[in-house]
Parts: structure tokens; C-alpha cells; sequence
DNA sequence: AATGGTTACGGATCCCGTAACGATC
DNA sequence: GATCGTTACGGGATCCGTAACCATT
């Protein structure tokens, strides 16, 4: 588990489309779409459903979304707060 | 920035000390401080101050840790979660 | 010289992109 | 046969561990 392998799978998962996510990400498909296939090896679950138009959610798919979204917004707060901090105390 | 990073920088913050980390983590001090000097690399502050016993938490790596902690704690829920609704539907 | 963190270096592993493939309409 | 996702494969980047180094006591 890996925080870009959480990134990739929120893309997907938000673009209902692997060619699109991986656009957006600024990736070709076959990586994007490893990671989705790492992610669902290493929960034993599958979270998305292949139809022809694409990717779908699962409910596991939608429960680890939300997980998946506190998780990249935690971090984004943790980098927010250490330049926040070290702004306060001018800049070393 | 990645979640074994974070998972370092807990373990050197909790120690106090890398070698102490390293073992606990069964990795060898060099790539645990690498992994410390990446992260302190990337957002730009020191975290610890390196004192002849050891590493001590400065301000920035204190706010960092609250973060760090959330961050791993939320991941480990987003597991159960997962794994909650798959053993719900009768495991497929 | 002992203790603790860091840098050098080499080999294994990982990971991306191109190309080829498989399945569905 | 067009559209999507996946698998094969090769080359570059990453990452660990051993060894050597530097600083403090």
C-alpha cells in the first residue's frame, strides 16, 4: 500500500475510466491500471467492477474511497502545518 | 513522501533514537536515516535535532508527528473497513 | 575509542512506457 | 473493428545493506 497507489485508485475511481485517470495523473494506462490490480491483490477484495464503458465502484470500492480521501487530505493538512510552523518561526 | 516515510519518521520520534527505530522496524540504521533526511528534504525543515545521545523532536517534527500518526491510523482503518464489507457480503 | 548519525558504493528490486493481447460491443 | 482494460518485456531509477566516515564525549 502506498500513498500513489491510494492517488491512482481515487482518479479512477472519480473519472470512472482508467485511459482518463491516468491523463490526469499524468501516467499511461498500463501503470494506473497496475496499481488498481496491486491495491485489490493486497486488500483480497475487488473494489471496482469492469464494465465496457469502464470502471465501476463496488461497495468496497465506495467504503475505501472514503478512507482513501481522509487519508491524501491528512496528508496534504501534515505538510500545510510543518510550513506553518516553521513560517512562524521565520524560515530555517 | 511516502507511508513508509512516515512510518520511519514515527518510530525515530518515538525511540529517540534510529538505531533503537531500525531494529524495531528490522532495517538497518543507513536507509532509516535516508528515509528521515528524504522527508526533512522534501517539506523544506528540520524534524529532530541531532544530539549526541540521539534525535530530539523540534517544534516542526512535533506538529508532524500528530499528522503521522493520523495518517497511519486512518490507513489501518481503511483496511478493516474494506475488509468489513467483504467478510459482510460472504467474502468474494 | 565508543557511540550515534551520515555518506559511498554495488547489486537486487521496482516501476514506468512501448508493444502486444483479450474481451466486449 | 473500436474501445477498454490487462499482460509481456526491457531499461532506468530506486532502495537496501555493507563498509567507511565524521562528530561528540
Amino acid at each position: 500500500m502506498s500513498l500513489t497507489h491510494i492517488q491512482s485508485f481515487v482518479a479512477v475511481a472519480e473519472e470512472g475510466h482508467v485511459g482518463r485517470a491516468a491523463r490526469r495523473l499524468h501516467l499511461t494506462q498500463p501503470p494506473l491500471s497496475r496499481h488498481i490490480l496491486a491495491l485489490e491483490d493486497e486488500l483480497g477484495t475487488r473494489l471496482f467492477e469492469r464494465t465496457p464503458r469502464g470502471m465501476r465502484l463496488l461497495p468496497a470500492g465506495e467504503a475505501f474511497l472514503r478512507h482513501a480521501r481522509r487519508i491524501l487530505a491528512e496528508v496534504d493538512a501534515a505538510v500545510h502545518t510543518v510550513r506553518g510552523v516553521t513560517a512562524g518561526r521565520q524560515g530555517a
